[in-house]
DNA sequence: AGCACGCCGACT
DNA sequence: GTCGGCGTGCTC
C-alpha cells in the first residue's frame, strides 16, 4: 500500500513540564502494523542518537507541527497499555492539579515485564474462561434495593457504613463495610461490568478481599497495590486489559487501573490520609475517583464510618446522595470525663470508674479493646527534677524507652543514653512521661491479673484475635478484628490525640474512634474517655455527618478548604510573585504570604473557588513551564552563578491550613 | 534533563 | 582568522 504515511502523536515519559504535550512523529512503513494507539514507543528527541520512551496516543493523517517530522524509532510492545479512557483521565486529572499527565500514567501503568507480557500474549489465544462469576445477592442493612439501584443507575452516593463486623461464609470476620462493598462489586460483575475498589491500607485490603471471595469468582478479583512484586503487578494489570469484567481492589493508585466497562468505583474511608498521593502529582484518590466516575458515567460510592468534610461538601452541593443504614445501627457509646476511680489499682489510674467497670464486666465474656495514641513503651522521657523533655547527647533527638526496663535511647539516631545528664538542671534521673501501648499493656496486665494482654501496633501487627477473654491494647488504626466483636472498647487517649496542632485533628480523631467503635459486638459498650464537646456528642449520637456539617460551615466562614480550593506556589520571591500576578484577574480570592522558607525560597498560597480552578491551574501551569524553559542562571550572594530553583505548584495540599 | 547553537574573548 | 567556553533555548 502506498498511502501517505500516518502521523503518530506521542506523549513522552518525562517529568518535565515543558514536555507534557503531544509531539508528532512520522510512522515508517515497517512500523505501520504495530503502531497503534496506547502502545509504548521509543522516539528520537533532538538530533538523532538519543531516544526517549513514550506512549502513542493517537494516529492522525496530518501533523499539527509545521516542520520535518522525525520517524518513530520503535514500537516497544504491541500491547495497548494506555487505554483512551486512562489517557483522558490522566489529562483531566493532571490539568486540574497543574501536573504532568505522565506522572499519572506512572501510577496507572506498571513498569513493563517482558517475560510476563510474553506469557500473557501467548495465553490470549486460548479460549477465555466464560461466566463473569459475580453473584448478585440482596444487600442487607439498607433500604432494600437502595445500593443495588445506585450501582445499576450509576448514581453517586456517600454511604454510611454499618458500624459492625460480619462473619464471612468461611468463618472469618471482617468489617461490615467490606461485605457491603463486596456485594456491590459482585452485582456489577454479574451485570458484566468491572468495579474498582480503593482502600487506604493493607488491613482494609485484606478484609475486602476476604469478603470479595465470598461473592465473586477468584479469577475475577485482581489485586493492585504498590507492595506487590513488579511481575505480579504487571500480570494483574494485563488481565485488567482483557474484555472480561473484573473487580480490582487496591490502594490509591488502583483508581487509575484499566477496567473494561467500568460500572462502579468505590472508595473506603476517604478521610484516611493514605488516600492522598504524597509525591507528584499529589492527587487525592477521592478527586481522581470523582473525575473518573463522571468521565465514564459509572456509579461512585464513598463509604466510611465517618464523614469527611470534603464528602460532606459534596453531599451539600447535591453531587452525592446520602445513604444511611436502615434501620439505623449505632454502637453504644459512653462518654466519660477523665477521672480515676477511687477503688482501682494505681497502675490503672487513667481509667475512669465507668470504663473500669465496663472492662471488668466485659472481660467475663470475651475480648476487650483498649485504644491508645502511641506505640512503643514510653515514647517520651523527661528529667525527673526539672521536667524538661530529655534529649539525646549525640544528636539532640528525643529520648524514649522502647521496652520495659530498657535504657532510654534516641528515637532519631538510636544511641543509648547510658550516662544521661539533664542539659537544663544537670539532674541525672529520668521519669517516663508518656505511655505507649506497651506500657499501658503492662499496667493493665497488673491491674487485671490473670488476663491475657496483647499489644498490636505498627511494629507488632495483629490482624485478628479470637473470642476468648483478652485485653487487646492497640494503637489507633492497628486494632485487630475480634471474632464476634469486642465485648467492650475503651478509647483511652482521646485527650492526647486531640492535642496535635492540626486543623484536622477533630476529623482524624472522630475517624479513629469511629473505626474502632465499629469493631464492637452488638450492644457492647464503647467508652470514650476524657473527651467532651461536639466530638463526644458526634460519637454518642453516631452523627459524624452533623460534626462534618458544622466543621464545613466553619471552614466556609474562614474560607478554608474544602470550602475553597488552594494552591501553594514555592520558588524565588520574584518568580512566585510573577506567577501569581499573571493569574487571570478575578479568579483568585486572595493570596496568603509570601512566607519565607529556607534556601531563599518563599511560599505563597492562593485561594480560589472551585469554579475558577481550571483557570488558576492553567495559568500557574504556564508559569511553571515558563520557569522551566528559561532557567536563567542568576548571581548568588558571593557572585557565583547558580541555577534558578524550579517553581513548584501544588494544589489542594492537605497539610496546609 | 541533555544537547546543540551562538556570541564573545584569546589564541595561532 | 577561528577555537572553544558557557549562557540560552529547544525537544515533533
Amino acid at each position: 500500500m502506498s498511502e501517505t504515511a500516518r502521523v503518530a502523536r506521542v506523549l513522552l515519559d518525562s517529568p518535565l513540564p515543558q514536555l507534557d504535550r503531544l509531539l508528532d512523529y512520522r510512522v515508517p512503513e515497517e512500523l505501520a502494523d504495530t503502531a497503534a494507539p496506547g502502545v509504548r514507543v521509543k522516539v528520537p528527541l533532538r538530533s538523532a542518537g538519543r531516544v526517549s520512551n513514550g506512549f502513542l496516543i493517537e494516529l492522525v493523517d496530518k501533523a499539527d507541527f509545521v516542520g520535518t517530522l522525525s520517524d518513530l524509532d520503535t514500537v516497544v510492545s504491541p500491547v495497548p497499555v494506555l487505554s483512551p479512557e486512562l489517557w483522558t483521565l490522566a489529562r483531566r486529572v493532571a490539568d486540574r492539579g497543574a501536573g504532568n499527565a505522565s506522572d499519572i500514567l506512572r501510577l496507572g501503568i506498571p513498569p513493563r515485564q517482558v517475560r510476563v507480557e510474553k506469557a500473557w500474549l501467548a495465553g490470549r489465544g486460548a479460549p477465555q474462561r466464560s461466566g463473569a462469576g459475580g453473584m448478585a445477592s440482596p444487600i442487607h442493612g439498607y433500604q432494600p434495593g437502595r445500593i443495588e439501584d445506585a450501582v445499576r443507575d450509576a448514581q453517586r452516593i456517600a454511604l454510611r457504613a454499618i458500624p459492625r463486623i460480619a462473619q464471612l461464609p468461611g468463618g472469618a470476620w471482617a468489617g461490615h463495610w467490606a461485605v457491603t462493598l463486596a456485594q456491590a462489586a459482585a452485582q456489577c460483575l454479574a451485570g458484566g461490568d468491572s468495579a474498582i475498589l480503593v482502600v487506604p491500607d493493607y488491613r482494609d485490603q485484606d478484609q475486602l478481599e476476604a469478603a470479595l471471595h465470598a461473592f465473586a469468582a477468584d479469577e475475577a478479583i485482581i489485586r493492585m497495590d504498590a507492595r506487590q512484586p513488579n511481575a505480579e503487578r504487571y500480570r494483574g494489570f494485563l488481565s485488567c486489559l482483557e474484555p472480561e469484567p473484573r473487580i480490582i481492589v487496591g490502594n490509591r493508585s488502583a483508581v487509575y487501573a484499566p477496567a473494561s466497562r467500568l460500572g462502579l468505583i468505590a472508595l473506603w474511608d476517604d478521610g484516611d490520609p493514605l488516600h492522598a498521593e504524597p509525591l507528584s502529582p499529589y492527587v487525592h484518590a477521592r478527586d481522581a475517583a470523582l473525575i473518573r466516575a463522571d468521565q465514564q458515567s459509572c456509579a461512585l460510592i464513598l463509604a466510611a464510618h465517618t464523614r469527611s468534610v470534603e464528602t460532606q461538601r459534596l453531599v451539600e452541593i447535591g453531587w452525592l446522595h446520602d445513604v444511611a443504614p436502615a434501620p439505623a445501627v449505632t454502637p453504644r457509646v459512653i462518654v466519660t470525663a477523665q477521672q480515676a476511680a477511687a477503688d482501682t489499682p494505681a497502675g490503672a489510674a487513667r481509667i475512669p470508674s465507668a470504663a473500669w467497670r465496663a472492662a471488668t464486666d466485659a472481660l467475663e465474656a470475651g475480648p476487650v479493646l483498649v485504644q491508645v495514641a502511641r506505640p512503643g513503651y514510653a515514647p517520651v522521657v523527661a528529667c525527673r527534677r526539672c521536667k524538661q523533655a530529655a534529649r539525646c547527647t549525640v544528636c539532640a533527638g528525643p529520648l524514649g524507652v522502647t521496652r520495659a526496663g530498657a535504657k532510654p535511647s534516641c528515637a532519631a539516631c538510636g544511641a543509648i543514653a547510658a550516662d544521661w545528664v539533664c542539659s537544663n538542671c544537670e539532674g541525672t534521673a529520668l521519669s517516663l512521661v508518656t505511655r505507649g501501648a506497651g506500657r499501658t499493656a503492662e499496667e493493665l496486665g497488673r491491674a487485671f491479673a490473670g488476663t491475657r494482654v496483647l499489644v498490636a501496633d505498627g511494629e507488632r501487627p495483629v490482624q485478628r484475635v479470637g473470642a476468648e477473654r483478652a485485653l487487646v491494647v492497640a494503637t489507633r488504626g492497628a486494632e485487630p478484628i475480634a471474632d464476634g466483636g469486642y465485648r467492650a472498647i475503651l478509647l483511652l487517649d482521646g485527650e492526647r490525640m486531640l492535642a496535635r496542632e492540626n486543623l484536622r485533628v477533630g476529623d482524624d480523631c472522630l475517624r479513629w474512634w469511629s473505626n474502632a467503635a465499629a469493631l464492637a459486638a452488638p450492644g457492647a459498650p464503647v467508652v470514650l474517655v476524657g473527651v467532651g464537646g461536639p466530638l463526644a456528642q458526634a460519637m454518642a449520637t453516631w452523627r459524624q455527618d452533623a460534626y462534618a456539617a458544622a466543621e464545613f460551615a466553619d471552614r466556609r466562614v474562614l474560607r478554608f478548604p474544602p470550602a475553597v480550593r488552594i494552591a501553594s506556589v514555592v520558588g524565588r520571591a520574584e518568580t512566585v510573585a510573577t506567577a501569581i500576578a499573571e493569574i487571570e484577574p478575578g479568579a483568585v480570592i486572595d493570596t496568603l504570604g509570601p512566607a519565607p522558607l529556607d534556601d531563599a525560597l518563599v511560599r505563597s498560597i492562593v485561594r480560589f473557588d472551585y469554579a475558577h480552578g481550571a483557570v488558576v491551574a492553567r495559568d500557574l501551569r504556564a508559569a511553571v513551564v515558563r520557569n522551566a524553559t528559561s532557567r536563567r542562571k542568576r548571581p548568588s550572594g558571593d557572585g557565583r552563578f547558580v541555577p534558578a530553583p524550579t517553581l513548584k505548584v501544588r494544589f489542594d495540599d492537605p497539610e496546609i491550613l
